[in-house]
RNA sequence: GGUGAGGUGGCUGAGCGGUCGAAAGCACCUCUUUGCUAAAGAGGCGUACCGGCAAAACCGGUACCAUGGGUUCGAAUCCCAUCCUCACCA
Protein backbone atom coordinates (compact mmCIF):
# COMPACT_ATOMS: atom_id res chain seq x y z
CA UNK A 1 0.00 0.00 0.00
CA UNK A 2 1.68 3.59 -1.22
CA UNK A 3 1.79 5.93 1.40
CA UNK A 4 -0.81 8.62 0.80
CA UNK A 5 1.43 11.61 2.03
CA UNK A 6 3.75 10.54 -0.28
CA UNK A 7 1.13 10.79 -3.30
CA UNK A 8 -0.01 14.22 -1.89
CA UNK A 9 3.73 15.58 -1.97
CA UNK A 10 4.35 14.31 -5.55
CA UNK A 11 1.36 13.83 -7.54
CA UNK A 12 2.92 14.25 -10.87
CA UNK A 13 5.99 11.99 -9.82
CA UNK A 14 3.69 9.07 -8.75
CA UNK A 15 2.10 9.19 -11.88
CA UNK A 16 4.84 8.96 -14.02
CA UNK A 17 6.46 6.30 -12.05
CA UNK A 18 3.35 4.13 -12.07
CA UNK A 19 3.53 4.79 -15.81
CA UNK A 20 6.58 2.52 -16.07
CA UNK A 21 3.83 -0.78 -15.39
CA UNK A 22 2.90 -0.38 -18.90
CA UNK A 23 -0.44 -1.16 -18.45
CA UNK A 24 -3.76 0.41 -16.71
CA UNK A 25 -3.86 4.38 -16.45
CA UNK A 26 -3.90 4.90 -12.90
CA UNK A 27 -4.30 8.90 -13.06
CA UNK A 28 -8.13 8.52 -12.47
CA UNK A 29 -7.73 6.22 -9.31
CA UNK A 30 -4.86 8.43 -8.32
CA UNK A 31 -7.56 11.79 -8.82
CA UNK A 32 -9.60 9.64 -6.72
CA UNK A 33 -7.66 8.66 -3.68
CA UNK A 34 -6.62 12.41 -3.32
CA UNK A 35 -10.40 13.52 -3.74
CA UNK A 36 -11.51 11.17 -1.21
CA UNK A 37 -8.77 11.95 1.13
CA UNK A 38 -9.92 15.66 1.09
CA UNK A 39 -13.57 14.26 2.21
CA UNK A 40 -12.17 12.15 4.66
CA UNK A 41 -10.32 15.23 6.28
CA UNK A 42 -13.16 17.49 6.06
CA UNK A 43 -15.28 15.06 8.06
CA UNK A 44 -12.96 14.10 9.94
CA UNK A 45 -12.16 17.56 11.03
CA UNK A 46 -16.00 18.08 12.01
CA UNK A 47 -16.68 14.60 13.45
CA UNK A 48 -13.73 15.47 15.83
CA UNK A 49 -15.29 19.04 16.62
CA UNK A 50 -18.58 17.32 17.79
CA UNK A 51 -17.14 14.77 19.59
CA UNK A 52 -15.34 17.60 21.52
CA UNK A 53 -18.54 19.22 22.16
CA UNK A 54 -19.92 16.16 23.59
CA UNK A 55 -17.24 14.70 25.68
CA UNK A 56 -17.10 18.33 27.16
CA UNK A 57 -21.04 18.15 27.92
CA UNK A 58 -20.55 14.81 29.60
CA UNK A 59 -17.94 15.81 31.86
CA UNK A 60 -19.52 18.77 32.89
CA UNK A 61 -22.46 15.89 33.69
CA UNK A 62 -20.27 14.69 36.03
CA UNK A 63 -19.09 17.60 37.59
CA UNK A 64 -22.99 18.47 38.24
CA UNK A 65 -23.62 14.99 39.61
CA UNK A 66 -21.04 14.94 41.87
CA UNK A 67 -22.48 18.30 43.28
CA UNK A 68 -25.57 17.21 43.61
CA UNK A 69 -27.05 18.96 41.05
CA UNK A 70 -29.67 17.58 39.76
CA UNK A 71 -30.75 20.67 37.90
CA UNK A 72 -27.59 21.66 35.79
CA UNK A 73 -27.46 17.99 34.84
CA UNK A 74 -30.72 17.46 33.36
CA UNK A 75 -30.03 20.55 31.67
CA UNK A 76 -27.12 19.05 29.77
CA UNK A 77 -28.15 15.59 28.86
CA UNK A 78 -30.97 17.71 26.76
CA UNK A 79 -28.30 19.27 24.84
CA UNK A 80 -26.60 16.08 24.04
CA UNK A 81 -29.77 14.62 22.23
CA UNK A 82 -29.26 16.43 18.89
CA UNK A 83 -25.28 16.03 18.88
CA UNK A 84 -25.51 12.32 19.09
CA UNK A 85 -27.38 12.22 16.29
CA UNK A 86 -25.01 14.29 14.32
CA UNK A 87 -22.26 12.19 15.54
CA UNK A 88 -23.76 9.19 14.99
CA UNK A 89 -24.67 10.81 11.15
CA UNK A 90 -21.24 11.90 9.99
CA UNK A 91 -19.31 8.78 11.91
CA UNK A 92 -21.11 6.38 9.11
CA UNK A 93 -19.91 9.63 6.29
CA UNK A 94 -16.50 9.20 7.14
CA UNK A 95 -16.37 5.57 7.51
CA UNK A 96 -17.74 5.29 4.26
CA UNK A 97 -14.95 7.59 3.15
CA UNK A 98 -12.17 5.98 4.86
CA UNK A 99 -13.08 2.69 3.25
CA UNK A 100 -13.30 3.78 -0.43
CA UNK A 101 -10.24 5.38 0.48
CA UNK A 102 -8.64 2.62 1.32
CA UNK A 103 -10.21 0.17 -1.28
CA UNK A 104 -9.13 2.35 -4.03
CA UNK A 105 -5.67 3.17 -2.11
CA UNK A 106 -5.22 -0.86 -2.16
CA UNK A 107 -5.51 -0.56 -5.89
CA UNK A 108 -2.24 1.08 -6.37
CA UNK A 109 0.46 -1.16 -7.28
CA UNK A 110 4.21 0.10 -6.11
CA UNK A 111 6.07 2.48 -7.72
CA UNK A 112 9.16 0.98 -9.89
CA UNK A 113 12.16 2.28 -8.74
CA UNK A 114 13.77 4.91 -10.99
CA UNK A 115 16.52 1.97 -12.33
CA UNK A 116 13.69 -0.18 -13.58
CA UNK A 117 12.53 0.00 -16.97
CA UNK A 118 9.19 0.97 -18.56
CA UNK A 119 7.72 -2.02 -20.23
CA UNK A 120 4.59 -4.10 -20.92
CA UNK A 121 5.56 -7.62 -20.25
CA UNK A 122 8.20 -10.20 -20.09
CA UNK A 123 9.90 -8.92 -23.95
CA UNK A 124 10.81 -5.69 -22.25
CA UNK A 125 13.11 -7.39 -19.26
CA UNK A 126 16.83 -6.58 -19.49
CA UNK A 127 19.64 -9.35 -19.08
CA UNK A 128 21.91 -8.12 -16.55
CA UNK A 129 24.21 -10.89 -16.93
CA UNK A 130 24.52 -14.52 -18.65
CA UNK A 131 26.81 -17.37 -16.91
CA UNK A 132 27.28 -19.87 -19.40
CA UNK A 133 29.11 -22.80 -18.77
CA UNK A 134 29.95 -25.38 -21.30
CA UNK A 135 26.94 -27.84 -21.69
CA UNK A 136 27.46 -31.58 -23.53
CA UNK A 137 26.12 -31.00 -26.77
CA UNK A 138 23.13 -33.57 -27.25
CA UNK A 139 22.28 -34.78 -30.08
CA UNK A 140 18.62 -35.00 -29.35
CA UNK A 141 17.93 -32.11 -26.48
CA UNK A 142 15.73 -34.12 -24.02
CA UNK A 143 13.27 -32.74 -21.67
CA UNK A 144 13.38 -33.36 -18.33
CA UNK A 145 9.66 -34.88 -18.14
CA UNK A 146 11.48 -37.79 -20.79
CA UNK A 147 14.72 -38.11 -18.66
CA UNK A 148 12.76 -38.95 -15.66
CA UNK A 149 10.24 -41.29 -17.72
CA UNK A 150 13.84 -43.46 -17.57
CA UNK A 151 14.76 -42.90 -13.79
CA UNK A 152 11.35 -43.18 -12.47
CA UNK A 153 11.90 -40.65 -9.36
CA UNK A 154 9.05 -38.51 -9.81
CA UNK A 155 5.98 -39.94 -10.52
CA UNK A 156 3.35 -37.48 -12.16
CA UNK A 157 0.90 -40.26 -12.72
CA UNK A 158 0.18 -40.77 -8.94
CA UNK A 159 0.55 -37.98 -8.03
CA UNK A 160 -2.94 -37.11 -10.42
CA UNK A 161 -4.72 -40.40 -8.33
CA UNK A 162 -4.10 -38.63 -5.53
CA UNK A 163 -4.37 -35.25 -5.73
CA UNK A 164 -4.74 -33.89 -9.30
CA UNK A 165 -2.39 -32.57 -12.08
CA UNK A 166 0.63 -30.04 -10.96
CA UNK A 167 1.05 -32.26 -7.82
CA UNK A 168 3.95 -34.66 -8.20
CA UNK A 169 5.38 -37.59 -6.41
CA UNK A 170 8.95 -37.46 -5.43
CA UNK A 171 10.04 -41.26 -5.13
CA UNK A 172 13.29 -42.72 -3.63
CA UNK A 173 16.75 -41.42 -5.06
CA UNK A 174 13.89 -38.28 -5.87
CA UNK A 175 12.60 -37.51 -2.57
CA UNK A 176 16.48 -37.37 -1.34
CA UNK A 177 17.20 -35.23 -4.15
CA UNK A 178 14.92 -32.65 -2.94
CA UNK A 179 16.22 -33.16 0.81
CA UNK A 180 19.75 -32.46 -0.24
CA UNK A 181 18.33 -29.38 -1.94
CA UNK A 182 16.78 -28.32 0.89
CA UNK A 183 19.27 -28.82 3.31
CA UNK A 184 21.94 -27.46 0.96
CA UNK A 185 19.94 -24.05 0.43
CA UNK A 186 19.42 -23.78 4.38
CA UNK A 187 23.02 -24.19 5.36
CA UNK A 188 24.04 -21.74 3.41
CA UNK A 189 21.61 -19.41 4.13
CA UNK A 190 22.33 -20.01 7.78
CA UNK A 191 26.52 -19.81 6.92
CA UNK A 192 25.38 -16.40 4.97
CA UNK A 193 23.73 -14.66 8.54
CA UNK A 194 19.80 -15.61 7.97
CA UNK A 195 18.28 -17.05 10.93
CA UNK A 196 16.26 -20.42 10.43
CA UNK A 197 12.19 -19.93 10.35
CA UNK A 198 10.09 -23.26 10.25
CA UNK A 199 6.58 -21.13 9.76
CA UNK A 200 2.95 -22.28 9.65
CA UNK A 201 2.15 -23.20 6.11
CA UNK A 202 -1.35 -21.71 6.68
CA UNK A 203 -2.10 -17.93 7.35
CA UNK A 204 -5.04 -15.81 7.81
CA UNK A 205 -6.24 -13.14 5.86
CA UNK A 206 -4.38 -10.25 7.84
CA UNK A 207 -0.83 -12.10 7.12
CA UNK A 208 -1.97 -11.93 3.33
CA UNK A 209 -3.25 -8.94 3.00
CA UNK A 210 0.21 -8.03 4.92
CA UNK A 211 2.34 -8.86 2.44
CA UNK A 212 0.03 -8.19 -0.69
CA UNK A 213 -1.47 -11.16 -1.54
CA UNK A 214 -4.85 -9.81 -0.60
CA UNK A 215 -6.50 -8.68 -2.18
CA UNK A 216 -4.48 -8.68 -5.23
CA UNK A 217 -3.69 -12.80 -5.89
CA UNK A 218 -6.75 -13.81 -4.02
CA UNK A 219 -7.75 -16.17 -6.66
CA UNK A 220 -4.03 -17.92 -6.53
CA UNK A 221 -4.18 -18.88 -2.99
CA UNK A 222 -5.22 -21.65 -1.85
CA UNK A 223 -8.42 -21.24 1.31
CA UNK A 224 -9.22 -23.54 3.52
CA UNK A 225 -13.08 -21.92 4.27
CA UNK A 226 -13.90 -24.13 7.06
CA UNK A 227 -11.79 -21.89 9.17
CA UNK A 228 -11.19 -19.00 6.72
CA UNK A 229 -7.00 -19.57 6.31
CA UNK A 230 -4.89 -19.48 3.12
CA UNK A 231 -2.00 -22.14 2.47
CA UNK A 232 0.67 -20.25 1.68
CA UNK A 233 2.06 -19.16 -2.04
CA UNK A 234 5.57 -18.88 -0.84
CA UNK A 235 7.55 -18.48 2.80
CA UNK A 236 7.77 -14.69 2.27
CA UNK A 237 4.20 -14.52 3.66
CA UNK A 238 4.46 -16.03 7.37
CA UNK A 239 8.26 -15.03 7.83
CA UNK A 240 7.35 -11.52 6.66
CA UNK A 241 4.36 -11.18 8.91
CA UNK A 242 6.52 -12.02 12.07
CA UNK A 243 7.20 -8.38 12.80
CA UNK A 244 3.40 -7.06 11.66
CA UNK A 245 2.40 -4.34 14.10
CA UNK A 246 5.54 -4.19 15.92
CA UNK A 247 8.25 -1.23 16.14
CA UNK A 248 11.80 -2.57 16.07
CA UNK A 249 15.28 -0.44 17.74
CA UNK A 250 16.74 0.82 14.88
CA UNK A 251 20.18 -1.83 16.30
CA UNK A 252 18.10 -4.97 15.51
CA UNK A 253 18.37 -4.22 11.96
CA UNK A 254 18.74 -5.24 9.47
CA UNK A 255 16.94 -8.27 10.54
CA UNK A 256 18.18 -11.86 8.27
CA UNK A 257 15.42 -14.18 8.02
CA UNK A 258 15.47 -17.71 5.93
CA UNK A 259 12.88 -20.46 5.80
CA UNK A 260 12.21 -23.72 3.77
CA UNK A 261 8.39 -24.37 3.36
CA UNK A 262 6.15 -26.09 0.57
CA UNK A 263 4.61 -23.37 -1.30
CA UNK A 264 0.73 -24.01 -2.62
CA UNK A 265 -0.57 -22.46 -6.25
CA UNK A 266 -3.36 -22.11 -7.94
CA UNK A 267 -1.60 -20.71 -11.31
CA UNK A 268 -5.37 -20.60 -12.73
CA UNK A 269 -5.16 -19.54 -16.26
CA UNK A 270 -1.87 -21.58 -16.85
CA UNK A 271 -1.31 -24.13 -19.71
CA UNK A 272 0.49 -25.64 -22.34
CA UNK A 273 4.46 -26.30 -22.68
CA UNK A 274 4.31 -23.78 -19.42
CA UNK A 275 2.94 -26.45 -17.32
CA UNK A 276 4.74 -29.84 -18.18
CA UNK A 277 6.66 -31.58 -15.89
CA UNK A 278 8.17 -29.69 -12.94
CA UNK A 279 7.80 -26.15 -15.26
CA UNK A 280 4.50 -25.21 -12.78
CA UNK A 281 3.51 -26.81 -10.36
CA UNK A 282 0.80 -26.93 -7.62
CA UNK A 283 3.04 -27.37 -4.80
CA UNK A 284 6.63 -27.07 -4.81
CA UNK A 285 9.03 -26.38 -2.11
CA UNK A 286 11.79 -23.67 -1.69
CA UNK A 287 13.95 -21.74 0.31
CA UNK A 288 13.16 -18.07 1.21
CA UNK A 289 14.99 -15.41 2.44
CA UNK A 290 13.88 -11.92 4.16
CA UNK A 291 15.42 -8.87 4.77
CA UNK A 292 13.45 -6.13 7.08
CA UNK A 293 15.94 -3.14 7.05
CA UNK A 294 16.72 0.28 7.06
CA UNK A 295 15.96 2.44 4.55
CA UNK A 296 18.76 3.50 3.26
CA UNK A 297 20.19 -0.19 3.16
CA UNK A 298 17.24 -1.68 0.82
CA UNK A 299 18.93 -1.18 -2.17
CA UNK A 300 22.52 -2.60 -1.87
CA UNK A 301 20.87 -5.38 -0.05
CA UNK A 302 18.86 -5.98 -3.49
CA UNK A 303 21.57 -6.27 -5.07
CA UNK A 304 23.65 -8.57 -1.86
CA UNK A 305 20.36 -10.55 -1.87
CA UNK A 306 20.31 -11.40 -5.40
CA UNK A 307 24.23 -11.96 -5.91
CA UNK A 308 23.96 -14.39 -3.00
CA UNK A 309 21.16 -16.21 -5.02
CA UNK A 310 23.36 -16.58 -7.76
CA UNK A 311 26.37 -17.75 -6.05
CA UNK A 312 24.16 -21.04 -5.10
CA UNK A 313 23.73 -21.65 -9.20
CA UNK A 314 27.32 -20.79 -9.32
CA UNK A 315 27.55 -24.03 -7.02
CA UNK A 316 25.45 -26.05 -8.42
CA UNK A 317 27.26 -25.38 -11.94
CA UNK A 318 24.16 -24.66 -13.56
CA UNK A 319 23.95 -21.41 -16.41
CA UNK A 320 22.48 -18.48 -15.46
CA UNK A 321 21.58 -15.07 -16.53
CA UNK A 322 19.95 -12.41 -14.00
CA UNK A 323 17.14 -10.14 -15.84
CA UNK A 324 16.30 -7.28 -14.36
CA UNK A 325 12.64 -6.92 -14.51
CA UNK A 326 10.38 -4.08 -16.29
CA UNK A 327 7.96 -2.37 -15.12
CA UNK A 328 4.95 -4.14 -16.65
CA UNK A 329 6.31 -7.75 -15.67
CA UNK A 330 7.28 -7.18 -11.84
CA UNK A 331 4.23 -7.49 -9.22
CA UNK A 332 2.13 -5.77 -7.61
CA UNK A 333 3.97 -4.78 -4.33
CA UNK A 334 7.16 -4.62 -5.71
CA UNK A 335 9.50 -1.57 -6.66
CA UNK A 336 12.23 -3.42 -8.15
CA UNK A 337 13.18 -7.30 -8.85
CA UNK A 338 16.06 -9.15 -10.31
CA UNK A 339 14.75 -12.72 -11.65
CA UNK A 340 17.17 -15.37 -12.28
CA UNK A 341 16.69 -18.05 -14.59
CA UNK A 342 18.33 -21.13 -15.39
CA UNK A 343 19.03 -22.61 -18.96
CA UNK A 344 17.18 -25.69 -19.68
CA UNK A 345 19.20 -27.92 -22.25
CA UNK A 346 15.81 -30.13 -22.71
CA UNK A 347 13.47 -27.52 -23.77
CA UNK A 348 16.05 -24.95 -24.97
CA UNK A 349 14.97 -22.47 -22.82
CA UNK A 350 15.21 -20.07 -19.60
CA UNK A 351 13.27 -21.27 -16.53
CA UNK A 352 12.85 -18.81 -13.63
CA UNK A 353 14.05 -20.33 -10.89
CA UNK A 354 14.21 -16.88 -8.20
CA UNK A 355 12.75 -13.95 -8.23
CA UNK A 356 14.72 -11.24 -5.44
CA UNK A 357 12.64 -8.04 -4.56
CA UNK A 358 12.59 -4.54 -2.62
CA UNK A 359 9.40 -3.54 -1.64
CA UNK A 360 10.40 -0.30 -0.08
CA UNK A 361 7.61 0.74 2.57
CA UNK A 362 4.60 -1.45 0.07
CA UNK A 363 4.96 -4.02 2.56
CA UNK A 364 5.82 -2.30 5.92
CA UNK A 365 3.29 0.01 5.12
CA UNK A 366 0.39 -2.61 5.60
CA UNK A 367 1.99 -4.71 7.97
CA UNK A 368 2.44 -1.34 10.60
CA UNK A 369 6.13 -2.61 10.83
CA UNK A 370 8.62 0.04 11.70
CA UNK A 371 11.58 0.86 13.68
CA UNK A 372 12.17 4.02 16.08
CA UNK A 373 15.14 5.53 14.88
CA UNK A 374 18.42 4.88 17.26
CA UNK A 375 18.56 8.78 18.06
CA UNK A 376 14.65 8.96 18.61
CA UNK A 377 11.30 10.32 17.77
CA UNK A 378 8.91 9.21 15.58
CA UNK A 379 9.09 5.43 14.12
CA UNK A 380 9.60 4.82 10.45
CA UNK A 381 8.68 2.53 8.26
CA UNK A 382 10.98 -0.28 7.39
CA UNK A 383 12.07 -1.34 4.00
CA UNK A 384 11.13 -5.38 3.20
CA UNK A 385 12.67 -7.19 0.74
CA UNK A 386 12.33 -11.52 -0.42
CA UNK A 387 14.14 -13.56 -2.24
CA UNK A 388 13.91 -16.88 -3.44
CA UNK A 389 17.00 -19.12 -2.72
CA UNK A 390 15.84 -21.29 -4.00
CA UNK A 391 12.56 -22.79 -5.99
CA UNK A 392 13.58 -26.16 -6.71
CA UNK A 393 11.28 -27.58 -9.26
CA UNK A 394 12.86 -25.79 -12.05
CA UNK A 395 16.37 -26.38 -10.58
CA UNK A 396 15.95 -29.68 -10.72
CA UNK A 397 14.65 -29.67 -14.10
CA UNK A 398 17.63 -28.27 -15.00
CA UNK A 399 19.84 -30.81 -13.04
CA UNK A 400 17.95 -33.47 -14.95
CA UNK A 401 18.59 -31.76 -18.59
CA UNK A 402 22.02 -30.38 -18.25
CA UNK A 403 23.30 -33.14 -16.32
CA UNK A 404 22.29 -36.12 -17.99
CA UNK A 405 25.10 -38.40 -18.95
CA UNK A 406 24.91 -40.81 -22.00
CA UNK A 407 23.76 -43.77 -20.25
CA UNK A 408 20.83 -42.27 -18.73
CA UNK A 409 22.02 -41.40 -15.69
CA UNK A 410 22.56 -37.75 -14.35
CA UNK A 411 25.77 -36.61 -12.23
CA UNK A 412 25.23 -34.32 -9.89
CA UNK A 413 26.83 -31.07 -8.75
CA UNK A 414 30.09 -31.77 -6.35
CA UNK A 415 28.25 -29.21 -3.40
CA UNK A 416 24.90 -31.99 -3.42
CA UNK A 417 27.11 -34.79 -2.91
CA UNK A 418 27.70 -34.71 0.83
CA UNK A 419 23.85 -34.38 0.95
CA UNK A 420 22.92 -36.56 -1.40
CA UNK A 421 25.23 -39.42 -0.75
CA UNK A 422 26.11 -40.07 -3.51
CA UNK A 423 27.67 -38.24 -7.03
CA UNK A 424 24.61 -39.70 -9.40
CA UNK A 425 21.07 -40.42 -9.93
CA UNK A 426 20.84 -43.71 -11.81
CA UNK A 427 18.12 -45.93 -14.37
CA UNK A 428 18.62 -48.92 -11.92
CA UNK A 429 17.84 -46.69 -8.56
CA UNK A 430 13.98 -48.13 -6.66
CA UNK A 431 11.14 -46.47 -7.73
CA UNK A 432 7.86 -47.19 -7.24
C1' G B 1 -15.93 -31.22 22.78
C1' G B 2 -17.59 -29.54 28.17
C1' U B 3 -16.89 -26.29 32.41
C1' G B 4 -14.48 -22.30 34.80
C1' A B 5 -11.11 -18.04 34.87
C1' G B 6 -9.14 -14.35 32.02
C1' G B 7 -7.40 -10.98 27.78
C1' U B 8 -5.12 -3.42 30.26
C1' G B 9 0.84 0.50 27.89
C1' G B 10 7.93 -2.71 26.28
C1' C B 11 7.06 -6.24 30.65
C1' U B 12 4.58 -7.27 35.60
C1' G B 13 0.07 -5.56 37.30
C1' A B 14 -3.99 -2.17 39.73
C1' G B 15 -8.53 -0.07 38.18
C1' C B 16 -14.71 -2.79 37.63
C1' G B 17 -19.84 3.62 35.40
C1' G B 18 -17.53 10.17 35.60
C1' U B 19 -11.78 14.58 35.85
C1' C B 20 -8.58 7.22 33.46
C1' G B 21 -4.36 7.26 28.11
C1' A B 22 -5.06 4.69 32.60
C1' A B 23 -1.95 3.63 39.78
C1' A B 24 2.43 1.11 41.17
C1' G B 25 6.81 -1.64 40.07
C1' C B 26 10.44 -3.14 36.41
C1' A B 27 12.95 -1.74 31.90
C1' C B 28 14.49 2.56 29.15
C1' C B 29 16.08 8.01 28.50
C1' U B 30 17.79 12.89 30.59
C1' C B 31 19.67 15.58 34.64
C1' U B 32 21.77 15.96 39.79
C1' U B 33 24.82 13.98 43.57
C1' U B 34 28.18 10.46 45.66
C1' G B 35 32.02 8.13 43.46
C1' C B 36 33.92 3.80 40.66
C1' U B 37 31.72 -0.23 36.89
C1' A B 38 27.33 0.71 41.12
C1' A B 39 23.80 3.36 44.38
C1' A B 40 20.47 7.48 45.57
C1' G B 41 17.31 11.64 44.10
C1' A B 42 14.41 14.67 40.29
C1' G B 43 12.05 14.52 35.73
C1' G B 44 10.66 12.09 31.24
C1' C B 45 8.90 7.82 28.68
C1' G B 46 2.53 4.56 23.85
C1' U B 47 0.48 4.68 18.80
C1' A B 48 -2.41 6.58 14.85
C1' C B 49 -5.08 10.36 12.82
C1' C B 50 -7.18 15.63 12.42
C1' G B 51 -6.13 20.86 12.99
C1' G B 52 -2.59 25.17 13.78
C1' C B 53 2.67 25.66 10.10
C1' A B 54 5.66 25.45 3.98
C1' A B 55 8.15 21.85 7.30
C1' A B 56 10.35 20.29 12.07
C1' A B 57 9.83 21.34 17.11
C1' C B 58 5.73 22.49 19.69
C1' C B 59 0.56 23.35 20.82
C1' G B 60 -4.79 21.98 20.57
C1' G B 61 -8.18 17.97 19.45
C1' U B 62 -10.02 12.85 18.38
C1' A B 63 -9.54 7.63 18.74
C1' C B 64 -7.36 3.28 20.81
C1' C B 65 -7.50 -0.90 27.71
C1' A B 66 -8.33 -8.56 22.46
C1' U B 67 -12.08 -7.61 18.11
C1' G B 68 -17.03 -6.10 16.61
C1' G B 69 -21.79 -4.45 18.21
C1' G B 70 -25.11 -2.52 22.25
C1' U B 71 -26.80 0.25 26.92
C1' U B 72 -25.66 5.41 28.92
C1' C B 73 -25.24 12.44 29.13
C1' G B 74 -20.63 9.54 30.07
C1' A B 75 -17.67 2.72 29.27
C1' A B 76 -11.15 -0.09 30.41
C1' U B 77 -15.29 -0.69 33.77
C1' C B 78 -22.24 -3.01 32.38
C1' C B 79 -24.64 -6.34 28.28
C1' C B 80 -24.19 -9.48 23.66
C1' A B 81 -21.28 -11.92 19.86
C1' U B 82 -16.58 -13.44 18.00
C1' C B 83 -11.44 -14.59 18.54
C1' C B 84 -7.52 -15.92 21.70
C1' U B 85 -5.03 -17.61 26.41
C1' C B 86 -4.91 -20.49 30.85
C1' A B 87 -6.89 -24.31 34.23
C1' C B 88 -9.71 -28.51 35.08
C1' C B 89 -12.85 -32.38 32.95
C1' A B 90 -14.15 -35.73 28.93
Amino acid sequence: MLQLSFLQRDKAGTLERLAKRGGEDFSSLVEAVLAEDQKRREGLSELERLRAESNKIAKAVGIAMAKGDAGAADEARRQTAELKAAIADLEKVVKQTEDRLHEQLVRLPNLPHESVPAGKSADDNLVVHERLRELPLWAEPQPHWDVLAKLGTIDFERGVKLTGSGFPVYVGAGAKLQRALIRFFLDRAEAAGYLEIQPPHLVNADSAFGTGQLPDKEGQMYFVGADNLYLIPTAEVPITNLYRDEILAEERLPIKLCGYTPCFRREAGSYGKDVRGLNRVHQFDKVEIVQIVRPEDAYPTLEEMTRYAESLLDDLELPYRRLLLCGGDMGFASAKTYDLEVWSAGQERWLEVSSVSCFESFQSHRLKLRYRPATGGKPVLAYTLNGSALALPRIVAALLENRRQADGSVSLPPCLHPYFGAERLQPGDKTL
